[in-house]
DNA sequence: AATGAAACTGATAATCATTTTCACTTATTT
DNA sequence: AAATAAGTGAAAATGATTATCAGTTTCATT
């Protein structure tokens, strides 16, 4: 049924870690939120669901579910990892609002092209890499206009 | 004659911070040293050449010289800190073998573009980005092709 | 030169995300 | 069932960075 739990017991089997009713709960939350939550959202929807799971296990089961390929620990710098679903999904980059936070994803083959020229130039072995885009998005530079608009309409009074 | 001090000491006035010993003292070590230093190595090397400096004082300086725009902190997703060289230098992107720690630096004129367009396209306003490459340098993938060529060699004796 | 305000320093404490520890519980193997 | 291994959760530890605060230095004014 749910192939995504089944590759993670069989991730599990192979390494001789056990399932437990707490790594399947938090891996069920996982797979059923949006994306990019960072653990203490992560730990308040598994509170909500279940309670009485501890911080420490939620950080020990998402560490897991790393390891198995299912989620990728993202990081922009602000000291907060997020995860985000990687069984299935295909590479992806981020374009990141710096007012209000939201996430676009993105991929680029040309630019991704381009890096493993970058790469082979330099006689580098590419492994991964990470490209950020930060900036403000549609909505933020709207709302950034139209608050101008207003002062100034205020300063014409 | 320094330039660059001669701007620093110029930014500290236009916004009344002043200009102590213990800030000529950082902004000298930081000129003079290698780049994407920490700030723990930073403070090794202040230490060494003047000691009686605290941890603190670094941190406030090596900020300051941040918002100058004199220097730029760097963040590999490791929690430590980097500082590099901004004024007067060029953008670029980073290379980085994830064996042996060696930065490149790198700057792809293509990739650039093709990040305005592709924020564009998104209709984001593009403020800043980050790429960095991780990967394997060619001085550690020729050690590790070494290395296995000796473990073959033991194996047939 | 004296003085008072403002800025700076350095030691230390606080913060915050994350990891470790450890006594205890649960699951698996013998 | 007993022995062994793994997992859990609370609390402590860690490590980078920032905040606090009493004492010091600098600057401007008298
Ligand atoms: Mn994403
Ligand atoms: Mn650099
Ligand atoms: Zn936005
Ligand atoms: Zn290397």
């Amino acid at each position: 049924m749910n192939s995504i739990k089944q590759f993670y017991k069989q991730y599990l089997q192979n390494n001789k870690i056990r399932y437990s009713a707490q790594r399947d709960k938090i891996l069920d939350v996982f797979l059923n939120m949006e994306r990019h939550l960072s653990i203490a959202q992560i730990y308040e929807l598994v509170r909500n669901k279940y309670s009485h799971i501890g911080y420490a296990t939620v950080y020990r089961a998402m560490n897991l579910i790393c390891k198995a390929g299912i989620a990728e620990k993202i990081d922009l710098g602000d000291g907060i990892s997020r995860f985000e679903h990687k069984y299935g999904q295909e590479h992806h980059d981020h374009l990141i609002c710096v007012n209000c936070g939201k996430f676009i994803e993105v991929i680029d083959t040309q630019i991704e092209e381009l890096q493993r020229q970058l790469a082979k130039a330099h006689k580098f072995v590419l492994k991964r890499h990470k490209m950020q885009l930060f900036g403000s998005c549609c909505d933020c530079v709207k709302a950034a206009k139209q608050s101008l608009s207003v002062l100034a309409k205020d300063k014409q009074d």
